[in-house]
DNA sequence: TAAATTGTATTATTGATATAATACAATAAT
DNA sequence: ATTATTGTATTATATCAATAATACAATTTA
């Protein structure tokens, strides 16, 4: 799966935006396991390290649950998993407005810009 | 006026564009002169050297002209502005999309939240 | 003319981030 | 029982970003 990995923020940041990403759009199954730490950094081509910091993130999220010896597992609280994505999707309908907003372009063009875009 | 600088990201790369949107969104009027460097810095509370840095990458975007003694003045070339403030919607209208399409939200869902929503 | 303001450059210091290279104890797998 | 794998921790190095503190020449302002 694609790592779009770019410069322009912090990695471990983008590290767990992707993974927050595909656990609540259902790319990660919820209450199963995760690829290890060292097999997830090779995949993205970053660092364990860099891996390791953003699994710890997740961890604090509630997102995932880590166990010593046997690895790391997506949590089966699949309403914790729904609410987060409502969330998640109105608090990029926000930011997205109010860039929009300050651009001077009115709901009626964006919906319309919004209308050629492919989904 | 506001300065919202936060710690998420650079502060020069916030500068420049909340001065890039000033400029697109008419705040800062075509061909008129800027405030000065160190009032600029003093304005968002930010180092100098770091509004420098912001104000010499809307240079190399020929949204503004510094003259050395007399200050930095913004570009009179109106189409210019109109185009980037075009781009920039078209911009963010796809990382927006991009990023709701990856939730798993629909077209007819975004814009009914988007409905929802003060302009 | 004298003083203040301008953009610009320089040097130094601090903190955050990323990577590298290991290491270890506990458990799982063989 | 032995080996391999796991999350986790540590130490070191390099780079970027931000701030601080000046400095200077040119020009504008008083």
């Amino acid at each position: 799966m694609a790592w779009e990995i770019k410069n322009d923020r912090p990695v471990y940041i983008q590290l767990v935006e992707e993974l927050e990403l595909r656990i609540l759009n259902g790319t990660y199954t919820s209450g199963t396991k995760l690829l290890s730490v060292r097999d997830l950094a090779s995949e993205a081509q970053v660092n364990p390290n860099t891996m390791q910091k953003a699994l710890s993130e997740l961890e604090k999220k509630g997102l995932i649950s880590s166990r010593r010896t046997s690895g790391n597992y997506i949590t089966d609280d699949e309403k914790l998993i729904s609410d987060l994505r409502t969330e998640l999707a109105s608090f990029e309908v926000g930011e997205f407005c109010g860039k929009i907003k300050k651009l001077g372009i009115t709901k009626e063009e964006t919906i319309e810009l919004i209308n050629r875009e492919e989904f």
